[in-house]
DNA sequence: TAGGGTTATCGTCAGATTGACGACAAGCAA
DNA sequence: TTGCTTGTCGTCAATCTGACGATAACCCTA
């Protein structure tokens, strides 16, 4: 009915692409190869599929693997498929995004030497094609910010409207005004929850805290700059 | 160095959502499986990457196969790994949307028994699970024509305001105030070019054709009715 | 050849949204 | 108490949107 031939094997990994905020700077996490090829350049965290496993079960796993955490926002960013873009063997990469808080440090891999945060500005020379898989999920996430709720994926789980705002100037690389960010904002409905209390960590006068509030999407959307 | 059992063999395939607008409904490009499995069913087009052929070339490739067109608007829209999504084997299956203009019968493929447009609204029971990676794809054109320039891919190379608007009103499912609407395309920098002739292909008064601009994002974006 | 029907295009106007920015509130430190 | 800092509310002009009136330019038919 099929021979071999028809379906030629591919290995099929999934590489993911997580972002955070901290230390005023977009980072991606990134681990060193342990391995050949490429061994000891930062590469993408990620790994093979399993036999068993959806290919996003696997994001998932991995995901927690890495970050020691559950219950992060990851979406599918995109497939990478040229056929040399793993020395050894035909590899097709699914590829995601997860945005996560500023978390503690990364664990390491189980196959990887080290894991770290990397400011993405000062990120250069990954392995594979990692760098164009990162460059389209920085661009996905700067995207996204525009018309989703997925700024406060950032955020811990209180947060105050200038955390948020901070979140978006440095995503975007631009500085917004705080007064008509704060009217946005507080204005979408369903973007924010008060939480009634506030908080004056940053000095000055105390803020009101927030949580997320139950809208994915944002109409109208926020605007760059 | 690695063994197989590091990397189980998947088949992977890439799958067309194509779409198009013509008789006043937005259509999908089927085809009907000649074997087994869902030997007789309606499915997508598509096929096996090749061992030598990026992953995007493979659906080029089926693309123009397909369609008899080359040239259309490709891009990836997601992909598809669950375990036992074919019977047959693991496959992981990397789903494009493409959209065209009103083409002539499309050609029968050479492993599909006929190829045809089928409304979206009259489709069922599409083999594997080709009817959620439709509606993504339908789902995915829908929100592309309110922040992009993608309508016009619906359209011939020359077309009025008018024919773009039913091209909206259709995929969206709305109708649009076409005095709005006009002051709003032919409003956006690049959306729109002249071509400074006219027709009156739609009786009444005749409209001015257009082309394609140069413009790929709409700011501000169109609204949904 | 004068209407009447149809579609295209321009104009008007009120309401909503945006961007720039003034003003005040509420904490902390000297 | 005086500043300094950050947060929040208000104002105002410019712009955009949605609803819709009016006119233009073709076809058809009487």
């Amino acid at each position: 009915m099929y021979t071999p031939s028809d379906f030629p094997p591919f290995a099929v990994t999934v590489d993911l692409v997580v972002l955070t905020v901290r230390s005023d700077a977009l980072c991606a996490l990134l681990v060193r190869r342990g391995e050949a090829p490429y061994r000891g350049r930062w590469a993408l965290p990620g790994g093979f599929v399993r036999e068993s496993e959806s290919v996003d079960a696997a994001a998932a796993r991995e995901l927690v693997e890495e970050t020691g955490v559950s219950g992060l926002h990851l979406e599918q960013l995109a497939t990478y498929g040229e056929p040399r873009r793993d020395p050894r063997m035909r590899v097709v990469s699914v590829a995601y995004l997860a945005l996560a808080p500023d978390l503690p440090v990364p664990v390491a891999g189980t196959d990887a030497a080290a894991a770290s945060w990397v400011p993405v500005s000062e990120v250069s020379a990954l392995a594979f094609d990692h760098a164009r898989i990162l460059a389209d999920g920085v661009e996905r996430a700067r995207g996204k910010l525009e018309y989703t709720a997925l700024g406060t994926e950032f955020c811990g789980s209180e947060f105050t409207v200038a955390e948020l705002r901070r979140v978006y100037e440095i995503v975007w690389g631009v500085s917004l005004d705080p007064r008509n960010f704060h009217r946005k904002v507080t204005g979408v409905e369903g973007f924010l929850e008060a939480t009634g209390e506030t908080t004056a960590r940053d000095g000055g006068r105390p803020a009101a805290l927030y949580r997320r509030g139950g809208a994915s999407v944002l109409y109208p959307p926020l605007v760059r700059g």
